[in-house]
DNA sequence: ATTGTGACGTTGC
DNA sequence: TGCAACGCCACAA
């Protein structure tokens, strides 16, 4: 099962360069599966379960809005570490989202 | 096999 | 322009 949908998105999301930041919708398109943004959010979850580091603090929804930071133990712990890659976090959005954005779909396919 | 959920996204009002 | 509701796919129980 090295070719799980969630696996598919660890690799992603290991792949995002530092100081930058996706969206689970994104990386989904970049799966194939552009309605299954949910499944990202939810792979992410499960990224403990991946036995790997996975910068999930990376990835923001649409908005650029930490929704997940809930999952993180703390809540400050996501925003702590987008800080600590050089991003400005504002009431728990990212600044200059649209300049930080990484699109897979578009920097690995070029 | 069916049901429920989920860190989203889009469309509608 | 802002908020609400629906839809969506994939995985777990």
């Amino acid at each position: 099962m090295e070719k799980d949908f969630f696996q598919r998105v660890y690799d992603v999301a290991e792949q995002i360069p530092f100081g930058r930041v996706t969206s689970y919708g994104a990386i989904a398109v970049f799966l194939g599966a552009a309605r299954s943004a949910r499944m990202v959010g939810w792979a992410m979850n499960n990224s403990s379960t991946c036995g790997r580091n996975i910068p999930a603090h990376r990835v923001v929804n649409r908005k650029g809005l930490l929704t997940g930071k809930n999952h993180f133990g703390n809540t400050d712990t996501m925003s702590q570490l987008l800080e600590a890659e050089g991003i400005t976090i504002v009431d728990d959005q990212i600044i200059d989202f649209d300049k930080l954005f990484w699109d897979p779909a578009m920097e690995l396919t070029r």
